[in-house]
DNA sequence: GGACTTAGTAAACTACGTAGCAATATCTAG
DNA sequence: CTAGATATTGCTACGTAGTTTACTAAGTCC
């Protein structure tokens, strides 16, 4: 609560920082309906967007036929092209690599298989090659990408670094940011998978109404995510939401009883093998719904710990497995009620697999707000270092 | 991070309030000290200060004999008695108000038993009770308090009953809020304890230095408190922190270890019964070190859920099990460290029993805060409603 | 008495708000 | 079909508020 004094040239510096809120995510804009959601007078408003004009910030756009009476008013938008970010999912099968303009416009993506036993150099490479292709494809530079997030599985620390455990194998060795710091001078950040899935829920998909989140990644393997106050949280050391590492919840078996399930095709993947249980269960097969009720109330315990601890507005079970979404949440919501004081809304995933490259982007987007447009109004160009 | 625009009289309004903030909780100071911290001119914060005098927000120090050489400096300091606000701690067995200035200076606090059966009616006369002993002998009236918080064991919802359950005979019918309300214009607020003593440690206890902290009320109930990012968390509905209703959670059953221990005098109640035990493990009876292991094992899971999912940088452990805390310590931490990715700092609370109620004066002077010194300078004056 | 610090005041600068006027378009009446 | 009324934008001038800078006066210690 430290606040500091303010000057003039301060107060023009924030109200520019308000006009230029004022623009983003609405239509082409007029002075005047500037000037109302600023709260600023019209004079004001109209030399401080046209400062932005010049600045680099914003656009004009000359005005045409006009639908209404009165004179036709010049409009202006947000430049959203001055900029970009990067969005990179490091996936055991994929790797995934997004690239926005500065409103989040997808401008181009581009995903590449990759192989599961493949070592951290290997992956990497993999990654720098779509990287290129992405950026060639959009016809930039490295030097035009102002923020680049990464997401991959299992726990990481302040620096990136994989802590614990990851089933991409070797990645512990790996240092992504000291990778790609060279290629890139702008700010460089990994995060966990299922945080950023939870951040894409809450930016993108069904989430976005709610400050308090638990975010739940199915698949063959579970995490959860965090995101209280509207903030994702990491916790003091970036391991916040892994409570599948407590014994007393079995999310590492939970798994296990669809793949253990009677009848599955033999030689099928564990990822085949989920989907037949979850077929052969909505087709009424006793087997498979056993597994599938089995599979669910060991999930449910850990669901239980995180909503009692957090007492979030919802749940959202994303993930591989949250195609199945319909066979789980009704008996999800029962086990629930089982265990919890307050029982949250729980909701389906409606975000495909690319909801980690897209958390990413959302993650790359925040970091360029905070740096560039927080509380000092930077020129536009990328910020340097991280 | 939605901005709005600023005109010269908000500007002087922020600075106000920056003057202001730059006086509370410092020695009376210098212009050019204010000016100094606020980053103003001495001019400026000469007019503001004075300004803030004349408002009643300030006082003015004549200099005296100056201890340092050139003329000696008029100081100016924040007149932390234009308001008070009181913190009332609704306990089984005590009704504990105290009563503090702006700045946080106890001036006042009594402590009445409370019959362990009373029902609410009962134990809301004798609240009313205390807190008019307190008033009148701290030569006030309700109308010179500006906020009032109450901490009851049990959830409690946001218009201050309690929801699910609570050692409180009857408490579920009471309306704490609507019962003061005819006496205090100024804002009430009803929390859980666990909630507050979780403040109270981070406000004077053992917990000043970090943003997130865990913070473990045991005693023959155990309950939790989680400050997030430097805020307390109450959850959605109210209920954050409660994973002592997970079954896989013993901690219903866990004091219980301490009074089922063999060699506990008969008749005893069960907090005296507890401290039996503990004094005799730690002269060596082995029957007690069992019974303080078994319950340390139990209690350690929870902890365990809360810190897997929150990653906080420190668990405070409090309440009235923290008198043996030298028994607990060490064994919590080497469960922790069974169960946990990361052991977070595990450290004792040193705040006796009056935790609650500082809590709850914290919470208090929060509330005045973002209401009279948040973004409007209001006067100084009991603020309204709740 | 000199050095140092604070207190108080006047002038200059900056930024916003209001008022007013010209420009540009649509609508309506004859 | 044309001309006036109406409405809205674009732009400039002026007034107000607040801060900074600069300067003078005042008080204490060495």
């Amino acid at each position: 609560m430290a606040m500091s004094g303010t000057d003039p040239s301060r107060m023009r510096e924030m109200n520019q920082l308000s006009v230029l809120w004022a623009l983003r995510g609405t239509p082409p804009s007029t002075v005047t309906e500037l000037s109302g959601r600023t709260g600023l007078s019209r004079p004001a408003a109209d030399v401080l967007v046209q400062q932005l004009v010049t600045d680099g910030w914003a656009e004009v756009e000359e005005p045409g036929a006009s639908s209404t009476v009165g004179r036709p008013a010049r409009r202006y938008r947000f430049r959203a092209t001055a900029g970009h970010v990067l969005g990179i999912d490091i996936g055991v099968h994929k790797i995934l690599v997004m690239l926005c303009d500065l409103e989040g416009n997808l401008v181009q993506s581009l995903r590449r298989p990759a192989d599961p036993q493949a070592g951290p150099d290997a992956r990497l490479a993999s990654v720098d090659q779509t990287i290129d292709d992405v950026l060639h494809k959009a016809g930039m530079a490295p030097a035009d990408i102002w923020a680049v997030t990464i997401g991959v599985t299992g726990p990481v620390d302040e620096n990136g670094r994989t802590i614990v455990s990851t089933p991409l194998p070797g990645w512990r060795e790996a240092d992504p940011i000291a990778h790609l710091r060279p290629r890139f001078t702008c700010p460089i950040r990994v995060e966990n998978d299922c945080k950023l899935a939870a951040v894409a829920e809450r930016w993108k998909g069904v989430a976005q109404d709610a400050d308090d989140i638990v975010y739940l990644l199915a698949g063959l393997r579970t995490g959860a995510g965090l995101i209280i106050d509207g903030t994702l949280r990491r916790g003091h050391g970036g391991v916040a939401g892994e409570i599948g590492a407590l014994k007393a919840v079995r999310w590492l078996n939970a798994p296990a009883h669809l793949s253990a399930c009677p009848g599955v095709p033999s030689g099928a993947k564990p990822g085949d093998a989920a989907a037949w249980v979850f077929q052969a269960a909505r087709e009424g097969d006793s087997a498979a719904k056993t597994a599938v009720q089995r599979y669910i109330r060991d999930l449910a315990v850990g669901v239980a710990a995180l909503v009692l601890t957090l007492d979030p507005q919802i749940v959202v079970y994303g993930g591989g497995f949250s195609r199945s979404a319909d066979l789980v949440l009704d008996p999800l919501r029962r086990e629930l009620a089982k265990h919890c004081l307050r029982v949250p809304e729980l909701r389906a995933s409606t975000l495909s697999d690319e909801s980690v490259a897209l958390g990413a982007l959302r993650l790359a987007l925040d970091q360029v707000d905070t740096t560039l447009l927080g509380s000092r109004l930077a020129a536009p160009t990328a910020p340097q270092f991280s």
